[in-house]
RNA sequence: GCCCGGGUGGCGGAAUUGGUAGACGCGCACGACUCAAAAUCGUGUGUCGCAAGACAUGGAGGUUCGAGUCCUCUCCUGGGCACCA
């Protein structure tokens, strides 16, 4: 930003972290990773690894001198016949070197600096309308087919990605389309569309071999109300146009008239057009028991006036004709070609971006897209290679605070690290640290840090000023944690294999993409040097969830919603508000704050400190023991698997068991402190104490429970009738489905919707349920 | 546009993974205690209905003896990425 408030971009002098090195490790270690699935997902987008052709046009400029050639990066090779115009990012370093031979030179030059003030603004903008500028005067060639095709440069395509250059195949790329509607460039289709019959009787069968078909899909339009004839397969549900086989040398539209006619007596059509597409379905033939791999063409027709013959019986059983206005359709097909056929009813004009057969490529016309992108990469001398969207990591900012980058610049020896006996360099302690206002770190102004000896020419040098990003420190602390008085080594290689990796993380959702790709890349490259024992620092991840503000907002002092977990504590106390955070919602889930529902929370607690007045010795009531028993079994496996909600939630149903009884045995009531020790340390801790323990309850070990008393040797059997619960009685656990049958049918409930009819079916889910269907 | 989540009472959320939907908590109502209030305790609380019962997990279909849970389509909503060729 300058004086008047403009943002510039400005080149500067950055240390970069070759990170992409890493992309591939990154990518693969991270199926054997214990993470979320989305943090995952969103680790391999931003990675983007894909596979592709480097292929190079020719330039051709108008004196007719062969220009070097542009590369450009493609992954879908097979469409390379389809090509017809190239895009340059306006950055593209190619460019200045042809200024000669661009003819509107000062138009390409105005798009340029236009680009350049734009990209930061604008980048994120969602739908920007696409512009672009022709260079005059130079063409591409096409190394498929010869063919000069024009070259644009446009900020659609990013400098920054893959060769910074792209062929535009406008009939299958949705943006290349775009592009070239707007500037009236040609659109070539090259792949035919291919669709399987996945499900039901159409669907293929793997065992069998194709038969292909030629054939033809007439659509007929009735100009009076705009109403497309479709058929309607009577013998079962099928909702599609009418369609039929085209004979050896017969001819498309001659095939099309006669299947109307024999399949429903309408004589007067006229052709209006042929598709210049056609496609391809694959699916199962019910009728001749065979895989059929149909090539359809396409075919409209108005319905010139309602003249029909009749129509042969044999088939009008099997069809209908039946008339739907276009919205209709979309409702009305049910063959999978359905949405294609939508999309072309007007014209050709549509854009398919998935794999199919290639048309309109020489010698490559009936290949398989999969198998053409090879052959055709190969056939013109191109470069099968890997690309990514992660970029290197920019690692030097510019401010005070972050580690000092641990390098000397002298005149004579160029950069010089800083020799080992002299790290870690540290931060110059000074009053002010404001920005120097030149872009350079505040650090380039006090001269007495940054001036020092070369340490291998002990001439003058001068400090490195740019500091680390945040991301260093937080790649790494967990390292150090094992180890942190260690002087001599990052940590101790002994005591790293015996810690590490990481067995259970907590982080937001936040760090997917950041923090969590930095440490992995940073632990992998320690491991390469030999200082890790591990290949990934984190085995197991977990996500937290984000508290949002009582309004649903984000808390933000923006819009003054913040709640303060310090006033919390001082009004509430710290367990309550601990207790409260683990019981308002799922650990990974963003919940809403609400003070008022976290008063549940303190009269929980209340709760628990009145049951702590009533301890004493005796047994627990039968109905209690089970309760605890239960409650000691659930809170431990709730913490496991971080379901603390559920976990806080039997534990004040245990306490509302306690509660209402006179006096609690002393030692029932030390198991539930321990168990609730962990959400409520403090309260736990003084009413351990009030009992008489010296030591602390955080100490103790988590207590048992008996598998026997869990169930109190009663289970609640439900019963239902034609699938309603109706009723639901305690019997003993482990009786036999015959005699729950004869006690549920006693019940007078059950006998009131059993009654005289006859029980059809017995379902019986031990100690659970008996569903009689009559 | 693409990729992840998520839709259950007035609210936060449970539901043994296909088996009595609404646990637990908040709120609300009534009652007890109190001169009164707070706190506490008790009772009730999905909707309709006097009741029997019927209807209910965003919507529409389907599978099943039985669906919040599985399948197909669809709507709404939160988040991430965003021209990645």
């Amino acid at each position: 930003m300058d004086a008047v408030g403009v943002s510039k971009k400005k080149p500067m002098r950055q240390w970069v972290i070759k990170i992409t090195d890493y992309a591939d490790r990154l990518l693969a270690d991270l199926d054997g990773l214990n993470w979320p699935e989305p943090v995952k997902v969103a680790q391999r987008n931003w990675i983007g690894r894909s596979e592709g052709a480097e292929i190079e046009f020719k330039l051709k400029a108008q004196s007719q001198k062969q220009k070097a050639g542009i590369s450009v990066f493609t992954t879908r090779a097979d469409t390379l016949f389809g090509v017809t115009y190239v895009v340059l990012a306006p950055e593209h370093e190619l460019i200045k070197n042809l200024k000669l031979e661009i003819k509107n030179w000062d138009e390409v030059q105005e798009y340029i600096e236009k680009a350049k003030k734009e990209t930061d603004i604008n980048r994120t903008s969602a739908t920007k309308e696409k512009t672009g500028v022709k260079l005059e005067g130079i063409t591409a060639i096409n190394p498929a087919n010869n063919e000069e095709v024009p070259v644009f440069i446009a900020d659609y395509v990013l400098a920054s990605y893959g060769t910074g250059a792209v062929m535009a195949v406008p009939a299958h790329d949705q943006r290349d389309w775009e592009f070239a509607k707007k500037y009236h460039l040609p659109i070539r289709h090259v792949i035919e569309p291919e669709f399987v019959g996945s499900s039901g009787e159409g669907a293929v069968r793997m065992e069998l071999p194709f038969e292909k078909r030629n054939a033809v899909c007439a659509v007929v339009r009735n100009p009076k109300n705009g109403k497309y004839m479709c058929n309607s397969w009577k013998s079962f549900i099928m909702h599609g146009l009418f369609t039929g086989g085209i004979e050896e040398g017969e001819d498309p539209t001659e095939a099309a008239r006669r299947e109307v006619l024999e399949e429903t007596g309408y004589k007067n059509l006229k052709l209006i057009r042929k598709s210049s597409v056609a496609i391809n379905t694959y699916f199962y033939h019910r009728v001749k028991k065979q895989n059929r791999h149909a090539h359809f063409q396409f075919v409209f027709f108005d319905l010139e006036n309602d003249e029909c013959q009749p129509v042969d019986e044999k088939e009008s059983v099997i069809h209908e004709v039946v008339w739907k206005s276009k919205d209709e359709l979309k409702e009305f097909f049910t063959v999978f070609e359905g949405d294609f056929i939508l999309n072309i009813l007007d014209n050709d004009d549509y854009v398919y971006i998935d794999s199919g057969l290639l048309v309109n490529s020489g010698k490559f016309d009936g290949l398989k897209s999969k198998e053409a992108m090879k052959s055709i990469t190969e056939a013109v001398g191109g470069r099968w290679v890997t690309k990514y969207k992660l970029r290197d990591w920019v690692f030097s900012r510019q401010r005070y605070w972050g580690e000092p980058i641990p390098l000397i610049h002298c005149e004579k020896c160029g950069v010089v690290g800083v020799p080992e006996q002299d790290l870690p360099v540290e931060l110059p302690k000074v009053k002010s640290y404001e920005p120097t206002g030149t872009g350079e770190s505040p650090l380039a102004d006090i001269k007495e840090w940054v001036n020092v000896m070369c340490p291998q020419c002990s001439g003058a040098g001068k400090r490195e000023t740019n500091t680390m990003p945040q991301w260093a420190g937080s790649s790494w602390y967990y390292l150090r944690y094992i180890d942190p008085q260690n002087n001599e080594a990052l940590v101790d290689k002994a005591k790293e294999k015996y810690w590490s990796p990481v067995d259970m993380y907590v982080g937001g959702m936040e760090h997917a993409t950041r923090h969590l790709i930095y440490a992995r890349f940073w632990h992998k490259f320690l491991y390469d040097l030999g200082v890790v024992n591990y290949l990934e620092p984190f085995t197991e991840l977990k996500t937290v969830g984000l508290i949002a503000a009582a309004d649903g907002r984000k808390m933000s002092k923006r819009w003054g919603n913040v709640i303060n977990p310090d006033e919390i504590v001082d009004i509430y106390g710290a367990d309550t508000l601990r207790v409260y955070e683990m019981f308002m919602g799922p650990f990974g889930q963003g919940v809403t704050w609400s003070t008022e529902s976290m008063m549940g929370s303190r009269r929980f607690l209340d709760k628990i400190w009145r049951i702590g007045q009533k301890t004493g010795a005796g047994e627990l009531p039968a109905e209690a023991e089970k309760l605890l028993h239960q409650t000691i079994k659930k809170v431990g496996a709730d913490i496991a698997s971080f379901d603390f909600n559920t976990a806080v939630s039997s534990m004040m149903m245990l306490a509302n068991e306690l509660d209402g009884l006179n006096s609690v045995p002393t030692e029932a009531f030390e198991s539930f402190l321990k168990i609730l020790a962990p959400f409520a340390p403090h309260i736990t801790e003084e009413l351990w104490a009030n009992l008489g323990h010296q030591t602390s309850i955080h100490l103790e070990a988590w207590p048992t429970f008996d598998e026997a008393k869990l169930t109190g040797g009663t289970v609640t059997i439900a019963v239902q009738v034609n699938g309603k619960a109706r009723d639901s009685f305690e019997v003993t656990a482990g009786l036999s489905q015959a005699e729950v049958e004869k006690l549920a049918l006693a019940r007078p409930v059950v006998q009131k919707w059993v009654g005289e009819q006859t029980v059809k079916k017995v379902v019986y889910v031990p100690d659970r349920l008996i569903s009689f269907v009559v």
